[in-house]
DNA sequence: CACAGGTCTCTTTTT
DNA sequence: GAGACCTGTG
């Protein structure tokens, strides 16, 4: 009996197809991931295809992981030879290797969504254009769909002609792109741009990459933009192995430039293409898939399928409707605390899904008010926090000066009497060379607007920077960042500027220490470019792990790829969910996406799924009154347990009756005790998110007594149990070095770290 | 130049 | 409700 043995007829039928264009339509839990990856497997055993000739696009470095290891699983040899990255991952890649072809330096920095902020911000600036008026954001809006386009500054000019309301547009355009290649930087969409631009500039290289990529797999092909289609078209033109797996009933990046023809059309662009579809559902109930294939039936734009499972149909699907968020919130937190007390399930069985990331603040402070483990997805992007801004921001300067937007982030910070009158001066200057702004800063005492002082006070960082650039080679990235926190001493700085929340921020850049050890350890030859470039293309979904013991909170997008025993779908509501920004654009294809999103939310639960509404709901600052959210009304009244208003067709009947409130409030309420004592609350995988609301208030008093001494066992939050080695009084507060017993020795401060005798 | 205190705007969703 | 932005004061 072979491995191809445990798959379905459909599922063997996409395995064995090996040769020429391939559409997997996969619908959700249907398991393409095991499909993928038996087909990777099979064309390496069977066909006998060299590993090093496949290449496998995700959209997350999570889904890649996991695909690596489930290949690595199945392959006896050669798995560690697939190229199996992210579009961007793979993209820079082949950047870093010839990207002097298109004019840039190859230790180009990548562009997050801030930098591309800050830049923007200067540039408007410069061209008088009042951000109130057009805001930065709409700006670079367009400068990303017209680059997930293939659209450049020349052609986006050629197509915007006459086009009055266009010219601040172009010039902006133009604006932007040129400074990002005097930064020598790329933006996300650049990545992919100039990709395809490289491989339409050189038949040579491509045709380097087209014999090496044989065999080209797409996940999640339902959520390619037209720019990343282009890449893999090119990539795959010649031997046209391009297998592309996806759902169309699951496309929610529209906002991104996904483009969701490429895979309603893809037949056309292949008309020799197989076609299989994937439609048993190994996941879900049917109760859950039943509600889920009534939701995304009321979808016109679609390809027709429909899901079906061999499971039971399972428990309801409950639907509950509360008075506020709060009591939503609460609601949760208790029916997952039952749930784990009965014993069926444990925390990380759980997921609470909403629409936006906004929600999650009450739904986090009742979850740490009744002490229940959990995890945030998202919210911040961990290194877009501004601490690990700041580090990175001084790890760019030491690797690229021409980075203009890392120098001037850190250029005052900490506080170094360099305000903006100066950076302005210094920016005039170097522009007028045509010099990088830290180029431009070496020369401080040169330029005649500086007086005498300012350009003291600017000499001292560039001297800084440069003994960093000499001690690099000797030292290593780690020793870089503990070096920059010395020098800089950025950690009296975060607790000047924090207080309370400085100990969270210091265990950030612990966290970032930490990323670096691992990648000097796993590297042969580590190098500071390369560091950042792994950094820049990290989503906050990667860094969460299914196994731990935590109730996760995400967006219904970061859900996309996972599965929970028990979800709960909060904020059903028209307003929230539906967006009022889908509701109220009048293009119906707005609403059909987030239907798609509704329908990712159901297919996430397997055995256990809520539906919640709130009444009332504070968004941004004013409380709303929404109605139930259609999709609720589109799950057949007969799959819940609760009749909704208006789904079953009572009578007229207008007014929701007074017994709508389903909850039998008296069991589901194990009244919360605020004032007990609640186990402290393990935090995340790896502390990346902050406990908020925990941190104020419990706070222990400043230099106040220490409920413990040296020698003293102690337990920490994230750390654990560990002894106290060390106490130090510091002018501010007491320092204390503990040892503990599975993070080894740390040094913190007693007024943060909230340390407890044990 | 730094900082405090006020006003204004705003979010879907993310690589 | 928070963060970004502006303004006035020392």
């Amino acid at each position: 009996m072979s491995i191809y043995d445990t798959l379905n007829k459909e599922q063997k039928e996409a395995v064995l197809h090996t040769d020429g264009p391939l559409l997997i339509l996969a619908g959700a839990g249907s398991g393409k991931t095991r499909v993928l990856t038996h087909r990777i497997a099979y064309l390496i055993d069977e066909i006998g295809v060299n590993p090093w000739n496949i290449l496998a696009i995700t959209f997350t470095n999570k889904a890649a992981g996991e695909m690596r290891d489930r290949v690595n699983k199945l392959v006896g040899f050669g798995a560690e030879q697939i190229w199996v990255s992210t579009f961007h991952s793979t993209c820079v890649r082949i950047l870093r290797r010839h990207i002097d072809k298109l004019g840039y330096e190859n230790n180009f920095t990548i562009y997050d969504t801030d930098d591309q902020k800050t830049v923007m911000k200067e540039i408007c600036k410069r061209l008088n254009i009042d951000t109130k008026e057009i805001k930065e954001r709409t700006l670079l809006n367009a400068i990303s769909n017209a680059k997930n386009e293939l659209i450049g500054p020349v052609e986006y000019e050629l197509k915007s002609m006459g086009d009055f309301s266009r010219k601040k547009y172009v010039l902006v355009y133009k604006e932007y792109q040129a400074v990002l290649r005097k930064n020598n930087a790329l933006d996300f969409d650049d990545l992919i741009m100039k990709c395809v631009e490289l491989f339409k500039s050189s038949s040579e290289i491509l045709n380097n990459y087209q014999e090496r990529f044989r065999y080209i797999m797409v996940d999640e092909y339902q959520d390619t933009n037209t720019a990343q289609f282009e890449l893999v078209r090119l990539l795959s033109d010649k031997y046209r192995n391009l297998c592309v797996v996806g759902d169309d009933d699951q496309s929610i990046y529209k906002f991104r430039g996904a483009n969701i023809r490429n895979i309603l059309d893809y037949e056309k662009f292949y008309p020799e293409a197989k076609v299989i579809r994937l439609e048993q559902n190994y996941r879900s109930t049917q109760s859950i898939l039943d509600a889920a294939n009534a939701v995304i039936k009321n979808n016109e734009n679609r390809k027709d399928k429909t899901l079906w499972s061999s499971r039971e149909s399972g428990s309801k699907i409950h639907f509950r409707q509360f008075d506020t968020a709060y009591d939503e919130a609460e609601y949760i937190a208790d029916d997952i605390c039952a749930k784990v007390r009965k014993g069926g399930n444990r925390y990380g069985d759980c997921a609470v899904l909403y629409r936006t990331n906004a929600q999650a603040r009450l739904l986090e402070e009742r979850m740490v008010a009744e002490g229940i483990p959990y995890d945030v997805v998202g919210g911040v992007n961990f290194y877009a926090r501004k601490e690990i801004k700041d580090v990175l921001a001084y790890m760019k300067t030491v690797d690229n000066g021409r980075d203009d937007v890392a120098v001037k982030r850190i250029l005052n910070i900490p506080r170094r009497g360099i305000g903006s009158t100066t950076v302005q001066k210094v920016t005039d200057y170097a522009e007028m060379l045509d010099i990088s702004f830290y180029e431009g800063l070496k020369d401080a005492d040169e330029i005649m607007t500086l007086n005498a002082r300012t350009a003291g006070m600017i000499a001292p960082f560039v001297t800084l920077i440069q003994t960093f650039r000499s001690k690099l080679p000797e030292y290593g990235i780690t020793n870089l960042i503990r070096d920059i926190l010395e020098k800089t001493k950025y950690e009296e700085y975060l607790k000047d500027q924090y207080e309370e929340e400085a100990e969270d921020r210091i265990n950030n850049i612990e966290e970032l220490i930490n990323k670096a050890v691992a990648y000097e350890e796993s590297n042969d030859a580590p190098n500071l470019s390369e560091f950042l470039e792994e950094i820049a293309l990290v989503a906050d979904i990667d860094n969460v792990e299914n196994d731990g013991n935590q109730v996760l909170l995400l967006t219904l997008h970061s859900a996309k790829g996972l599965e929970f025993p028990v979800v709960y779908l909060s904020g059903m509501e028209d307003g929230l969910f539906p967006g009022y920004m889908a509701i109220t654009s009048g293009d119906p294809t707005d609403i059909e996406e987030e239907r798609r999103l509704a329908y990712v939310g159901i297919t996430r639960a397997m055995d256990d799924l809520t539906l919640c509404y709130a009444k009332t709901r504070m968004q941004r600052g004013e409380t709303q009154y929404n109605p139930i959210s259609r999709f609720v009304r589109e799950v057949p009244a007969e799959l819940t347990d609760y009749t909704i208003p208006g789904v079953i067709k009572i009578t007229e009947e207008k007014e929701t009756p007074k017994a709508a409130d389903p909850r039998p409030k008296a069991i589901l309420r194990p009244k919360a005790t605020p004032k007990a004592e609640k186990p402290y609350i393990a935090q995340g995988i790896s502390g990346l998110n902050q406990l908020t609301g925990l941190s104020k208030g419990a706070a222990v008093s400043i230099l106040g007594e220490l409920s413990y001494g040296e020698g003293d066992t102690i337990s920490h939050v994230k750390y654990g149990e560990g002894t106290v080695i060390k106490i130090e009084k510091d002018p501010r507060d007491y320092k204390v070095t503990v040892d503990f017993v599975k993070a080894g020795q740390k040094i913190m401060y007693a007024s943060f770290a909230k340390l407890k005798r044990l």
